[in-house]
Order: structure tokens, then C-alpha cells, then sequence
DNA sequence: AATCCGATCAACCGCGGTCGC
DNA sequence: GGCGACCGCGGTTGATCGGAT
């Protein structure tokens, strides 16, 4: 014996609310609560399901509900929050306060996506759209790896877009017979072993590299958070977790607590993610065609090579979308992290 | 003025997990 | 323990609006 069914399907009222409606429901709820949805509708006198009242209520009608544009630093809180957390809608709600799941959705869909896919940035992964497996077969055998992995080694250290990006070169097939990609991947190990521990056990563990799980840039940039995992709150500032990896029990890492602000992407990077020289393109030669630019490679948003406090590189200078200039055009969104000089400068030889 | 088209967002739909009977 | 309603969530739809033609 189950319950009672919710309610009746037919007669009862669909389509959008009238303000009469929605007075009746506000009416009662003032005076009742609410709570038991089922049973609401009738005692409210509404011809509605409770599906209906309890979605009118928690998306429109509630007090407590923010309407109005959204500000920079809630847009940049979406973006980083669903870089984590993926479509959870209802968990990235529950950090922006008066903003309602349903309308963060929306407000996904209708601008921040389209922006991201306007900047040639995965809305799904965060990541810049790239095949990196093409880049590397683009004469890889002949590229300076030791030159190039020992010059991102510092970078990649505790950054997770890094991470990504070393975990896709690895898991080309040709770099991991590379010795030096080898060598690369074991000192990141070192340093970065939770995480790697549960990207390549067996990388770890073993004394010498075995064969790791093919990854792609698409598979190895979802992370998706525990259920335990828990974000901090300090004196009403809002301190969003680094990502610490543990693995969630089958295979894939899961990123669990804490503190910091450091393992974010900032949405100047992003924008100056979306001012780099396509990727697509040929090399950038400095002294011939055998020469390419370490930052034409990188396929993090975090990895821009351009000056990262320059306004100048905001979406090529031309962004057509004003309320992009608005929000962002004189933010200075530091990332987490810096890029060291030389490294932006470096140019990395064929051997 | 009429029509078209894209953007927006409230509301609905369907699914999966939870819980009461 | 099983059935089935309830609840919450994410995806999708469709009405509406404003700008362009």
C-alpha cells in the first residue's frame, strides 16, 4: 500500500500564473507554510498540482528570491562552480543566495554558454576545443621534450587545468614510450601524488611507468565532486574548494574540500584565453619553420600566454557583445597562479 | 505596418532517489 | 520487502518580447 495519489491530472490548471493565483498561494503560505505540496493546491484553493505550486514558489513567488541582472562576481562564481560541479544546477544554487536553480540554468544557457562557445572554450569541459593528439603528431618525435616538460613542470604543480593538460599528452601513445615524457610525468608524480595516484595508479605505484588508461582531453577534465565534499564559509565570504583528488571508488577521481581560491581559472583568463592565436594554426616561427611557441600549444585557459592583467586582449579588443564589456572590461581577475617570464618567452626547438 | 527571427525565461516533463504504507 | 506516491533535479518547451528587415 502506498501513499495517496499527489493528485488528480485532469481539471487541474496548466500554462503560466496568473496574479491572482499567485496572491492565493502567497496568501496561504504566509498563513500555512508550506511543506506537504500534495494536500496545498486544494487548501489554497488552486486548481494546480503541487508540482506546479511548489516550482511557481521556489523559482518565483518566494521572498527571498534576487531577481535582476546578474553581477560579475556571480557570473564568475557560475563559471567556476560548474567547471566543478558540471549541470548540478540546484548545488550551484545553493551558493548564490536569492538565485534559484532554474534561473542559473537559464542564465547558463542563454549567456554564458554561448559566450564560452563564442571563445572556442567547451562550455561542457571548460577547456579550449583542441586535439591535442593532432598537435603532438604534428612531428612530435623531434620536438625538445626535455626542454619543453622541464619548463612546465613548475606550472603544472598543483594546478589542475595543468594537470589536465599533462594527463592528455600523456595519454597520447607515442609520448608515453618518450622517456622524457616518462621522466616528466614521474616528477609531477612526486609532487602531485594524490592526484596522480588516482589518475594512473598504476603510474604511481610501480616503480617503473606501465601502461596508463587512455585519456582524452574531453574524459580527463570532469571531476565531479563527492557528496561529502564540503565548501567552507568564513565570515560570510564565500571560499570556494581547492580540489584535492581522491578517487570515488570506480576509477575516476573525485574532487573532495577545502579551502583556497588558488586551483580557479579566472574569467580574464578566460577572455584572454579567447583572444589566442587559433590553434589550429600553423606555428608561430621566431627564427624558422621549425620553431614553435609554447603558448600556442597550451590548451588550459589558464595557460594564456598573453599578459593576464592586460585589457587590451579582451576578446580581440572588438567584443561586439556590450554587456560582456560591461561586466568584464575593467576587471582584473588575477588567476592563482603566475607564468613564469622566461617560460612565456621560451621557444621550443625541434631537435 | 507587417513579418521574421533570435533571445529570454517561466513553466512543464520525465526521471531517479527517497520514503511512507 | 515491495509497491507506489512524493520530491527534487536537470532537460526541454513554448510564450513573449524586442530588434531587424
Amino acid at each position: 500500500m502506498g501513499r495517496a495519489p499527489c493528485c488528480e491530472k485532469n481539471g487541474l490548471k496548466k500554462g503560466p500564473w496568473t496574479s491572482e493565483e499567485d496572491q492565493k498561494l502567497i496568501d496561504y503560505i504566509q498563513k500555512h507554510g508550506y511543506g506537504n505540496w500534495r494536500t496545498l493546491p486544494k487548501s489554497a484553493g488552486l486548481q494546480r498540482c503541487g508540482k506546479s505550486c511548489r516550482l511557481r514558489w521556489t523559482n518565483y513567488l518566494r521572498p527571498d528570491i534576487k531577481r535582476g541582472r546578474f553581477s560579475f562576481e556571480e557570473e564568475e562564481t557560475i563559471i567556476q562552480l560548474h567547471s566543478i560541479l558540471g549541470n548540478k544546477w540546484s548545488s550551484i544554487a545553493s551558493r548564490l543566495p536569492g538565485r534559484t536553480d532554474n534561473e542559473i540554468k537559464n542564465y547558463w544557457n542563454t549567456h554564458i554558454r554561448k559566450r564560452l562557445l563564442r571563445m572556442g572554450i567547451d562550455p561542457v569541459t571548460h577547456t579550449r576545443k583542441l586535439d591535442l593528439s593532432s598537435i603532438l603528431s604534428y612531428n612530435s618525435s623531434q620536438i625538445n621534450l626535455q626542454s619543453l616538460l622541464a619548463g612546465m613542470q613548475p606550472l603544472v604543480n598543483y594546478n589542475p587545468e595543468l594537470l589536465r593538460l599533462a594527463t592528455s599528452l600523456f595519454s597520447s601513445s607515442s609520448q608515453r614510450q618518450n622517456p622524457n615524457f616518462n621522466s616528466f610525468i614521474q616528477n609531477i608524480a612526486q609532487e602531485n601524488s594524490l592526484f596522480l595516484h588516482n589518475q594512473f595508479p598504476q603510474l604511481v605505484l610501480a616503480d617503473q611507468i606501465q601502461e596508463a588508461p587512455m585519456m582524452d582531453a574531453t574524459t580527463c577534465v570532469s571531476y565531479p565532486l563527492s557528496d561529502q565534499a564540503q565548501f567552507v564559509e568564513s565570515n560570510n565570504v564565500e571560499q570556494y574548494p581547492s580540489i584535492c583528488w581522491e578517487s570515488n571508488g570506480n576509477g575516476n577521481p573525485a574532487a573532495t574540500s577545502s579551502s583556497t581560491q588558488d586551483c580557479y581559472v579566472s574569467l580574464q583568463s578566460y577572455y584572454n584565453y579567447g583572444s589566442e592565436q587559433n590553434l589550429m594554426d600553423p606555428p608561430i616561427s621566431n627564427n624558422s619553420n621549425q620553431d614553435f611557441s609554447f603558448g600556442s600549444v597550451l590548451s588550459s585557459p589558464s595557460s594564456s600566454p598573453t599578459p593576464l592583467n592586460s585589457i587590451s586582449t579582451y576578446i580581440n579588443g572588438s567584443s561586439s557583445i556590450e554587456d560582456e564589456k560591461d561586466s568584464y572590461g575593467s576587471s582584473n581577475h588575477l588567476l592563482g597562479f603566475e607564468i613564469p617570464d622566461d617560460l612565456l618567452d621560451f621557444n621550443y626547438d625541434f631537435v
